[in-house]
DNA sequence: TCACCCCTTGACAACGTTGTCAAGGGGTGA
DNA sequence: TCACCCCTTGACAACGTTGTCAAGGGGTGA
């Protein structure tokens, strides 16, 4: 352990160390051959002996091109399973190209997304996959402006003209909030996320607009949005149906609040009473009872896709921006399809 | 978009923009004063206009201290929410430190394992944070000779003075069995990941050992091993209580499984019948009737406690290596307290 | 007016590599 | 025996930075 602060051995080590010139060593290393066997055995045996591995900052800085085989991801939080399942099927589209991911978690706060984006950039990444947490994209634009190879997940497209990979929130919304209406709900309430990210945004437009649509007003008391972990949500929405005049069917528009929801309802055993469905779907929905209804999202397939495009424009695509939009349809497993109770 | 392959500006490209030299650039860039207030602002402006960001592997290649202010997580599959739980802990304490973080799953597969690391070492991460997926350590070997730090989070600790955190696998796995055995079960199944992964074996052992200890007898046919996803064991588990004397209860030693497990009981209808206890928490394992009782493990906290001890490495500590082991109890929820039906 | 000092700026080396080019030495063929 | 060629090896520059040192110029104080 004490050993933990030596200075890595670089190539004039291994060089020093046989009594070659460190172009000798470099020539080992990388196999270029041209270089007589014995000294081959011996520098191969000095690094072993030394524990000399190549510095890839150095050879690619060395090589100009300014790849350096990693690719940034900035997402929200790592452990809601809907990124974990993005960063998956990010993963899975670089490993095929040797190429390996950062990864770092916003929380949705903008500062931090800013000094991720600086991080990344700094350490050269050759592209981005960002979900961006506001409407504008601050430092990302000059990168944008630079050339850096960005792909975003869920951002507002008209914004700018960029390459995006994202679910269809609003249209999913709209399925959803149908879903209920045509069982005759009429009292509605919408949870979602911060609506200033864009995806809680589209979603609850796709509410509002279908309510409007079928001529159902929505009290604003029905609609509740914050920003909370799954733990958080739960005595939030307890509080929120503990009145006389709870609403009919709940549409709650994340994964994090779909769970906190469905806790809440069995704890004041309205599950069987309250209609539930849920943007995003989540573990072990299927086993309870009643199932919770969902309109799924496909996360390995948008970070597959979102990897894809990426790197197509690294390989230098000058394509037109390209936006994925992933449809789904409701997953019908009991709770969406409770019938109001007035 | 055609902009996409552009040379990024270097110091050299502001300092010919502004008529200067590339060190003034340098010094403007990093802040150093000591330039008049008239290039300053000169050249902060062309900074802007070229987009201008500094190459940090050249700055710190410079620098010399071989700090890339990256370190590295070898871990199995970041889809899996313990994993990406793990993830979430290790970030929280790396961004305290300004560090980032590269993740890569392996499947358990020792090849990839290697080649993760080795592009991890390659890219001269300051740390690595490894589940080792089998006994030996290979590649890592020479790394932790040569001084890298590395901590271990499920690794046999008998092999190695290293640094460790993990659960109390073995112990856990007694509190599991015991439950089942103190509610009258004789004849439990046990299902595992791989029991050459060393967490899965530990927890076989911990199985073994608490039925040998109460007289109990195993049969062959009551241990299932196997690395798949949670789709993949539900038909493995409904196929495997489709027999017509199946167990009185199931020890189901990794999430996957036990999420499985809970959907196959679910869909024989014999989730009443059965005895079911996890290993590793699942989400909404609350809500299913009978709850899932589990012994949790506490991923955050084992990837906080995993970083804490790699940056304290990093930053030279010399100590003892540490072994942090993290225990933990029964959360009973109904489906461990079931009595056996025969 | 002159010596000195400080302020600003730039030249150069170096971090750990790879690419280019040249030097030296031995072997080949006539 | 001699010219030539190829094979092996090394010197040097460069990637984009920072650190060290020196040079030049203007202002200060006596």
């Amino acid at each position: 352990m004490s050993e933990t602060q030596r200075r890595r051995p670089t190539m004039r080590d291994v060089a020093a160390h046989v009594g070659v010139s460190f172009k000798t060593v470099s020539r080992v290393v990388n196999g270029e051959g041209g270089v007589s066997d014995d000294l081959v055995a011996r520098i191969e045996q000095a690094v072993v002996t030394l524990g000399y591995r190549p510095d890839d900052r150095a050879r690619r800085l060395r090589q100009g091109g300014s790849r350096t085989g990693t690719i940034g991801f900035v997402l929200v939080d790592v452990s809601n399973p809907f990124f974990s399942s993005t960063l998956r099927g990010i993963e899975e589209i670089a490993r095929k190209r040797d190429y390996l991911v950062l990864a770092g978690s916003t929380d949705g706060v903008r500062e931090r997304e800013d000094q991720l984006i600086e991080a990344f950039v700094g350490r050269r990444v050759d592209g981005l996959i960002v979900v961006s947490s506001g409407p504008g994209v601050g430092l990302l634009r000059a990168e944008l402006d630079r050339g850096t190879p960005v792909v975003f997940l869920d951002l507002d497209p008209t914004d700018f003209a960029v390459d995006l990979v994202r679910s269809d929130h609003f249209g999913g919304a709209i399925l959803a909030t149908e879903h209920l209406i045509a069982r005759g709900h009429r009292d509605i309430a919408f949870l979602s996320d911060d609506p200033t990210v864009f995806s809680a945004g589209q979603r609850l437009a796709g509410f509002r607009h279908t309510m409007d649509r079928a001529g159902l007003t929505v009290e604003d008391r029905r609609i509740v949005h914050g920003r909370h972990s799954a733990e958080d949500w739960q005595p939030i929405i307890r509080e929120f149906l503990a009145e006389p005049n709870p609403p009919t069917a709940m549409f709650t528009a994340q994964n994090f609040i779909t769970m906190g929801a469905t806790r809440a309802l069995h704890e004041l055993d309205l599950h069987t009473k309250i209609a539930l469905i849920g943007f995003d779907d989540i573990d072990l929905a299927d086993v309870v009872r009643p199932g919770v209804s969902v309109v799924p999202q496909h996360p390995l397939e948008l970070g597959r896709q979102a990897a894809e495009i990426l790197f197509a424009r690294i390989e230098g695509s000058t394509a037109a921006p390209l936006q994925e939009i992933l449809h789904s349809a409701v997953i019908e497993r009991g709770s969406g399809e409770l019938l109001p109770w007035r």
